[in-house]
DNA sequence: AGCCAGGCTTGGT
DNA sequence: ACCAAGCATGGC
């Protein structure tokens, strides 16, 4: 039962290092050539390969199901390209990382992360979400041995980081539930601690089926999502985007208010409001998509 | 409407 | 080395 499986998922256009490591996810870690994370509840490992992914499991799974719902191989990617609008930034941001996908996260951990990722930086919730997992969530089995839960959230130093991979599955409603807002400080999460005990409570008590907004239509689902303390237009949109798969979501952060004043309004300065009501029609039936290469592009190439 | 909420990163000295 | 400013979203 230790031993690992692999699954080959042939793919194009499917850039694994820019997907994984875009601000959709926070969990996953480069290891050499690979990506380390849990989806889940499974250990897992990609890596990139010629025409496509190649992934391994500790311990080994029968049903591939899971992943291929995470990872969206199948989807008709050069469809949602080709329903971008055909303009200059557009084309400069797709040229500038093709490949970039988006993911279909559990809702859960995507609104939790989400939660605690207001006014923070990505590495911070990186560091937030994995102090998380370590403090509540259950230990996965890995490479065949029990995983071991560390005392310190924070690396003492002794363990090199390559050494310590993701142990720990996202922890579940109930168990944050259960915790108390200082516990949840702990994980250096400020003022956001009470938002997600809130959230978890929520959710744990049934007050919110995360389940029931995947039949909802997109307007319904984000004031769904928006009735949580923490959860404002954008965080429901980034769920409903991540998790939810509803593709006209265009969560507006600062880098992205930035990339359209900037690529779509140089000549003069636009209001916040007029650049969403842009947004909302102008990108398409695959705005999201659209977003996240505006999003990867303003981040990693465009600077003026 | 404008300020506040942590904590880490960046920039200036 | 230090301290201030910046980050970036939602609630009141």
């Amino acid at each position: 039962m230790t031993a690992a499986s692999e699954i080959f998922l042939p793919v194009r256009d499917y850039d694994l290092a820019a997907t994984l490591d875009s601000g959709q996810v926070f969990r996953w870690r480069q290891v050499e050539n690979s990506w380390h994370g849990v989806v889940g509840g499974n250990f897992v490992k990609l890596a990139q390969i010629p025409d496509g992914i190649r992934a391994e499991t500790f311990p080994a799974v029968e049903k591939w199901d899971w992943l291929r719902e995470f990872l969206q191989p199948e989807l008709d990617f050069v469809a949602v390209l080709n329903s971008f609008p055909d303009d200059e930034p557009m084309r400069n941001a797709v040229a500038a990382c093709r490949g970039l996908r988006l993911l279909r996260q559990e809702p859960w951990e995507c609104l939790a992360s989400f939660i605690c990722s207001s006014t923070k930086q990505i590495v911070q919730i990186r560091q937030i979400v994995e102090m998380l997992c370590q403090k509540f969530g259950d230990p996965i089995e890995h490479r065949g041995g029990p995983a071991e839960r560390r005392k310190q959230p924070r690396d003492s130093g002794f363990l090199p980081k390559a050494a310590t991979p993701a142990l720990f599955a996202f922890p579940s409603p109930q168990k944050i539930a259960a915790a108390t807002e200082a516990e949840l400080r702990e994980c250096k999460m400020g003022f956001r601690a009470p938002s997600l005990l809130n959230a978890a409570r929520e959710v744990a008590g049934g007050c919110c089926d995360l389940e029931k907004i995947r039949k909802m239509d997109y307007a319904t689902a984000r004031a769904e999502l928006m009735k949580l303390r923490g959860v404002g237009e954008k965080i429901a949109d980034c769920v409903l985007l991540f998790a939810y798969g509803f593709d006209g979501a265009f969560p507006v952060d600062v880098w992205v208010e930035r990339a359209l004043q900037n690529l779509y309004f140089s000549r003069r300065r636009a209001s916040e409001k007029r650049l969403r009501k842009f947004a909302a029609t102008y990108f398409g039936p695959h705005a999201g998509y659209a977003q996240q290469y505006l999003f990867h592009y303003m981040r990693t190439k465009h600077h003026d």
